[in-house]
DNA sequence: CCCCTGCAAGGAGGCACTTTCATGTCACCA
DNA sequence: TGGTGACATGAAAGTGCCTCCTTGCAGGGG
């Protein structure tokens, strides 16, 4: 597994798998997108709606989050005709299939959440010495 | 889904379900994360083996994502009294776990890479103009 | 003697992400 | 008239991640 475009035989993932699946973790992992995520998972919701949900993200971060997400599919943004103006976001088919791998990790981190903190303690520990 | 720690009766994931993914997502979303755990699934490796198969990664980044790893408990390390040092890292039973949910987000990736390049075509047409 | 190997560590610098602050427009309300 | 609301945008500043370079120790080989 290298960023490296280039196609090794070895015994590893195929490059492509890994580099493919770096744009999810780098699309997901910036600061707020799955709490984006999760928030529009239960519906439609409006800018400032969404903003009032998502505690200490500023207006900066929901509107450039907001963009990535629809520019990647996840999420489309419908604009109302009205003053002020009213925007309403929602998760998109492609948005919602995300759920299901993410889920996988909710899962995961709930079931080892435990073992990897203890794990941690064990380790400070040992290197503090 | 906030980062909030504060439970928030709402319509949307528990708010330590978001907390706790998202340490996840930063245990793997780092750069050169992902790549390790794939270059390990295979078996055990040698710190200079791994770096050998991993295109790019600086010794000095080497070190520290195996250090976090480590830390996590998803990999083991093991000093052989040798002299150069050898230390031969592996997946812990707990890092194997891991592979599930991150092949998880390959598969989707594989799957919708193509929607969302697309996608992100489209849009940058659309803001362009 | 010099270079290479293995496996680190520290520090400087660059870059990207995020926050903060200010600004914009228009309608509504006290 | 001034403040508020909705939904943005731009710029500056702070922070963190990563790269690059150098260093360290000991053994081996040309």
């Amino acid at each position: 597994m290298s960023p490296s475009n280039t196609n090794v035989r070895a015994k590893r993932l195929p490059e492509h798998d890994c580099a493919t699946v770096r744009r999810v973790v780098d699309r997901i992992g910036d600061k707020w997108s799955l709490y984006l995520i999760g928030t529009l998972k239960d519906g439609p919701m409006r800018f400032n709606e969404i903003a009032r949900n998502i505690e200490g993200i500023s207006q900066r971060m929901l509107t450039l989050t907001l963009r990535g997400l629809e520019r990647d599919g996840l999420v489309s943004r419908k604009v109302y005709p009205t003053k002020p103006p009213s925007v309403e976001y929602v998760l998109t088919d492609l948005g919602r299939t995300l759920l299901e791998p993410v889920n996988g990790l909710v899962l995961w981190a709930q079931k080892n959440t435990t073992q990897i903190l203890q794990s941690q303690e064990k380790f400070d520990k040992k290197t503090a010495t």
